[in-house]
This record gives C-alpha cells, sequence and structure tokens, in this order.
DNA sequence: GCGATTTCTTACCATACATCAATGCGGAGG
DNA sequence: CCTCCGCATTGATGTATGGTAAGAAATCGC
C-alpha cells in the first residue's frame, strides 16, 4: 500500500521554504492507530488537523436513533480537519475513526494558523483546501436533493472507483444515505441490467 | 423592509480602515434587481461575490429531468458568492435569481482576493466565511442523510422562523428536497398534531 | 484449514414520499 | 367588483426505499 509523505504533499501543492517545513514538522505528531481507534469523538473539540499517511479513516455521526451517517472517506495523501469543531472551538457533531490499520499525522490547528498568517502561500493552499471541500459539500447537497440511490452510487464509484474493493458496502450505504439492503438491491439491478463499471 | 449598508456590514465584523473600504467600493456596482431576474446562470462562470442590500435571492440548480433544487436562501444582510464557479473558474452549475424586487452589491473576486492578500483582517474574515459556509453544508447533508421531511421542515423553521412568512412554501420544499404536496402534508400533519412554533 | 464473525444477499412486507389530477383560495390588476 | 393566475390543499394511487429476518458467502483468527 503505497504512503504519503506529508512533506511531499505540501511541497508539491505550496511554495514553502525548507525552514517553514522545519516550523511545521515541530507542530506534528505521527500515531498510529488499530481499526476502530478514534481520532475524534463527538462532543470533544478537535485541536488538530489530521493527515492520513497510511490507512483509511472516516468521519461521521450518530443520529438520535442511533443510526451512523458518513460524511467523509479519507485514504492516504487526504489532508482532513473537523472545519466547525476547530474553526468555531465547537464540540464536534462527529467521530473520526480508523477503518483499517493507519497512521495519521496531527497537526496543531494554532500552528496552521499562525504560519497562514506568515506566509502568504500556505494561507492561499488553506483557502484552497477550504474552497474544495465547499465544493465536494455543494455537490453532495445538490445530489442529495436530486438523485436516486441508484444515480448516486453509480455516481461514487465513479468519483472514487477504488473505494468499493476497500471498505465495506454497508460504509458506502451509509455514505449515499441508504440502508446497506437497498445497496446491495440497487448492485443487484445494475448487474441484471448488464452494467459494466467503467475500466 | 430594513436595509442593510455593506461598509456596516464588513466594519461590524473586520477591523478595516477607510483607505481600505475605499478601494473595496471602487470595485462594487450596486445593481437593481426585479422578481425573476438573475445574476447568474448555469454554464456562465461567476465572476463576483454578491452582497444582498435589499429583497431576497436565491441559489438553485436544475437536474436532468428539469426539477429544481435550492441550495441557498440570502436575504438582506447576506453575502453570498459561488465557490466553485469564483474560485475554480469553472463554470457555475447554479443559477443565482431574486425571489422579490431586490437590491444586490456586486464585489470583483479579483478585488477580494487581493484585499485579502493587503489586508490580514480582510483574509480572515473572508476564511471565517468559508468555515461557516462548510459548518453550514456539513449540516444540511448529514440532515439530508438522517431526517424525515417533518424533522428538516422543523429544523428549517427553527433556523429561520422568518422565512416560511416570506417565500412560497414551493420554495422551501425544493430547499427540503421534498415536493410541495408532501410538505403540504407535513405541515397538515403537524397542526393535527397542535404543534405549535416556537416564538 | 476450520470454526467464528462479519458482511452480503434475498424475500416479504411496511412506509414515506412522489405523482397526477382536481379543487380551493386569495391577492393583483383591469 | 370581478376575473385571473399563481399558490396551496386534498385524495387516490404509484414507487422507491426501509425494516426484518433468514441464510449464503466471504474474511479473520488461530
Amino acid at each position: 500500500m503505497k504512503e504519503f509523505e506529508f512533506t511531499t504533499f505540501l511541497t508539491s501543492n505550496i511554495d514553502i521554504g525548507e525552514d517553514e517545513l522545519q516550523k511545521l514538522s515541530h507542530a506534528c505528531r505521527s500515531v498510529s492507530l488499530k481499526k476502530g481507534d478514534f481520532l475524534l469523538r463527538e462532543g470533544e473539540t478537535c485541536k488538530h488537523a489530521f493527515f492520513v499517511e497510511k490507512g483509511m479513516v472516516r468521519e461521521y455521526s450518530i443520529d438520535a436513533k442511533g443510526r451512523e451517517h458518513l460524511l467523509l472517506f479519507a485514504a492516504e495523501g487526504w489532508f482532513l480537519t473537523n472545519a466547525e469543531s476547530v474553526y468555531f472551538d465547537l464540540p464536534s457533531d462527529y467521530f473520526i475513526q480508523a477503518m483499517e490499520d493507519a497512521r495519521v499525522l496531527l497537526i496543531e490547528q494554532t500552528s496552521i494558523n499562525r504560519l497562514s498568517e506568515q506566509h502568504p502561500s500556505f494561507a492561499s493552499f488553506n483557502t484552497r483546501l477550504l474552497h474544495s471541500r465547499i465544493l465536494h459539500l455543494q455537490t453532495r447537497v445538490t445530489q442529495l436533493l436530486s438523485a436516486s440511490a441508484e444515480e448516486r452510487y453509480l455516481a461514487f464509484i465513479k468519483a472514487w472507483p477504488y473505494l468499493p474493493l476497500r471498505v465495506p458496502q454497508a460504509q458506502i450505504a451509509s455514505y449515499l444515505g441508504i440502508t446497506p439492503e437497498s445497496l446491495s438491491r440497487v448492485r443487484k439491478e445494475l448487474a441484471e441490467k448488464n452494467y459494466r463499471p467503467p475500466k
């Protein structure tokens, strides 16, 4: 399984000097997680951003009826933060949990903010991350408003063709907003229609 | 109907000097809109951010079956941008249209970016706007994944108690992701259960 | 390699919401 | 004041998806 280095991720995205990287690395801590371990639980305040170096992580909430709803998958090379919890210093509504054994870099949010103030290209990289998050969430809202379960599943496997090979179907169903049984039925109908996944 | 001045909005949110305000105002243009007029259409690239001074505006998409889906209501004092279109310079998937006669300030996105680079407090205000947008969208996704039509309607009128008085029910239904008929039935059932809106 | 979990499928029935069509209603304009 | 016209309601019926339960298949731990 391919591993991603955070510094590679950064230097390929922003124009940041060696000294700045040094400063940032002091604010980082790498942790190893077993499948099921939590990085954040509902009610906690999230003080870090996360960079997944290896393995996979999910962000989800649990509703009043005890059902889980998946907000985000994050595999190697993904950067994730809990925007509300970090920025507004609110207790989180979400859990962040390892779906596989994983190694994750914790980056102190305060350091990110400091570096953003000092380093314009870091700030604009930060802004870019926020914008792509908005874009993604907007697309998801529109899709939930307009598309059927089947359409959402097709869009999902088109966007992340490798994920169904790696995560349990029940997790994908939770992301799509349907039950695992319904997803199973959707897949059966697609098979009967001779649907072939784009290679 | 109360009117909001953009400068008041800015100075009450960020620490910005008189000269900076002057610069920004040169990049602004106020337009009057009749009900139904468009600020942006699908396929266009959005070069501005919008500040609603008077009236009300909606952002929505039209799906493959011709149905409208409402992403956002924006009344007086609301600031709205089309993140994807502006930031990634992509054609917009959304329409932005006046729901009532309105006056809207157009702010050139390039000027916002320039001011952000020069003026740290402007940059952090910008960042705050992005974060609250993420928070809002995240909440909406979670709600669409977990809550019934009735629950979503109750959450809606709790969050924006004044909107149902001002916009047609069909628009609210579109925001909630249900048909106008279903919303009518939801309201009927709430009335039969003797539901009273919180005052 | 084998039993034990976990995950996936299938069948049957229940429910929420959509669709279609008819009717009611209330405000804007002649 | 009356007539439209847009909007909301209601009823009958359709459909997508949910819930439950059972069994099949895959995966994991040893």
